[in-house]
DNA sequence: TTGAAAGCGCTAACAC
DNA sequence: GTGTTAGCGCTTTCAA
């Protein structure tokens, strides 16, 4: 009789001792199975080592814990097959879902949709479709950021794509497009890279050969292997090539030179996650979507169009 | 019939094709009830911002994955008494539980242990118990970074402490008190801080008006904030006062200056985490308590001590 | 008010 | 080999 009712006071005591005694407590998992709610929600993301993600994460557990929920957590790895067997699996297994920067093919997502409800979509929205979605605008980032290079004197750009199922690269992407055809004698390459450290610093040397003046990194991870694989092929940044990343990372402010990048409000998508995901469950209104607008943060790592272009190593001093 | 058995194929495959056609999945919830386990294990960290428990999350969620379980997390913001909750909690959704430098007094650790069982410590020992532990030689290390001070000159030392409850904060001031009274005429500060950025930064003053002439932070990310407290206040890094870290978070090589500091094995932490916890699970044999040795990285955040003393706010070019 | 019983959806042990 | 039943530990409904 532990909760609430009308119960004789003196009652309620003696089992409260036993429980007590016996240091009795009830067994969750018999309790979701009575009630049918597991009070624990499920995030799925693509990459773990991703501090987008961590901070999605952070956000949505603290979210969570607020209001006595558990959180689990299931990491893709980037895969889309994989990611469609956890997201069930897990929702199962929890009373909601929030999926962030989900790999999954439009179509398949869309028909899954119903069976993950409640189900909140993080940097994805699927048109047509009640799904609450939180996502960011990186489209209207990506523009900004070419203002920005552009303002510099850069014509010749360079974009580290990302991941090739992540929808948000294919906006990026799309807005690159978009403002290549603005200029005339604005020329665009896009090389595939990818999403970590490592594969932005692979990419600086084919980076370089394009002739690029400037790359536009798929975030701030490739943006800091490119700057590092840059400086090792003896370029100066920003003197001999600018760069920019996305995300505004905390650590982005603390590189030399500081990162030249777009901020996104990422502990605050897992807060919202949160509660959307909440009001779904309780039937509640749900909160409109939105589309957050990354802000341009200048920093150093950007700069004017040098006198000569960059290319291939340098002699050092050179400039 | 769905699993193994020695059951007609024909039917095996009928009741299939019925499953599919009614498109039923078995409900985790059930069979874990019926079972009396999971598949899930559960990890509790003090603080999710902090880089090195997000590995230790990628690290055990990975290997945890590949047999097949979830994970379930829980942040105790680095407080004992909601960790102690949590644990139990925590422990009684899942098959086994990993508590992260846990912040419980040691006492009531051990009283839990039975409960919490199966359990791994990281960062933690609980000595003349059979707990699986996993943890690092924070004092070895510690030790090879005042060596590392010492040889360049460096006699006093400011330490920037970290969270109360933590242990390996503890083991870090022995180690460096220890070291103290080695040498005559070496002194050592110690100054209360904590372990976020944010931390670092605000003893940037403190740590300067102690007259040390370097600082070793509990961590990282003390150290970042320190830093950039330091520069703030016109000091030149490691011209003026040098600085240490602890942890070798990716970001630290990329700092200017790079930070020197230890470099622990995160992600293996969670790896090796799972395996005690399998084997516990398991009724294998578990593998032997470690403590891993951190590894000094000399990077340019130290140097020489400078010809006179930094003290307060200096003007430019005084060096 | 309090106690007894049915059932959440599954597995395991048992007869058939 | 195959179908049936008891029971995992709780909540809820319904009598007493």
């Amino acid at each position: 009789m532990n909760g609430t009712s009308t119960v004789a006071p003196e009652l309620v005591a003696r089992v409260r001792a036993a429980a007590e005694a016996l240091n009795y407590e009830p067994s969750p998992v018999a309790r979701s199975l009575a009630l049918g709610r597991t009070s624990t929600v499920s995030l799925i993301v693509p990459d773990l080592a991703n501090p987008m993600f961590q901070d999605v994460l952070r956000g949505l557990s603290n979210a969570a814990a607020e209001e006595g929920h558990r959180l689990l957590v299931a990491e893709s790895n980037e895969n889309a097959g994989e990611e469609a067997i956890l997201a069930v699996e897990a929702r199962r297994r929890s009373d909601g879902l929030v999926l962030a920067s989900p790999r999954v093919p439009e179509e398949e997502l869309r028909s899954l949709s119903e069976r993950l409800a409640p189900l909140v979509l993080l940097n994805r929205e699927l048109p047509g479709s009640s799904v609450p979605s939180l996502s960011v605008d990186y489209a209207a980032g990506i523009k900004e950021i070419v203002a920005h290079l552009v303002a510099f004197g850069h014509r010749h750009l360079v974009y580290l794509s990302g991941p090739e199922a992540s929808t948000s690269n294919r906006d990026r992407i799309a807005a690159l497009h978009a403002a290549a055809v603005l200029g005339p004698g604005f020329t665009l390459t896009e090389l595939a890279c990818g999403a970590t450290f490592e594969d932005g610093h692979q990419a600086a040397r084919a980076a370089v050969a394009t002739g690029a003046t400037a790359v536009v990194a798929y975030n701030d991870m490739v943006a800091f292997g490119a700057m590092s694989g840059l400086r090792e092929l003896g370029l100066d940044i920003p003197g001999d090539i600018s760069i920019t990343g996305f995300d505004d990372i905390p650590f982005a402010r603390y590189t030399s030179p500081p990162l030249t990048t777009a901020s996104i409000p990422r502990n605050e998508l897992g807060r919202q996650a949160w509660g959307r995901l909440w009001a779904l469950m309780n039937g509640g209104p749900v909160a409109h979507n939105v589309r957050f607008q990354p802000r341009l943060l200048v920093r150093d790592s950007t700069g004017p169009v040098p006198d000569r272009p960059a290319s291939g190593r340098r002699r050092k001093g050179s400039a």
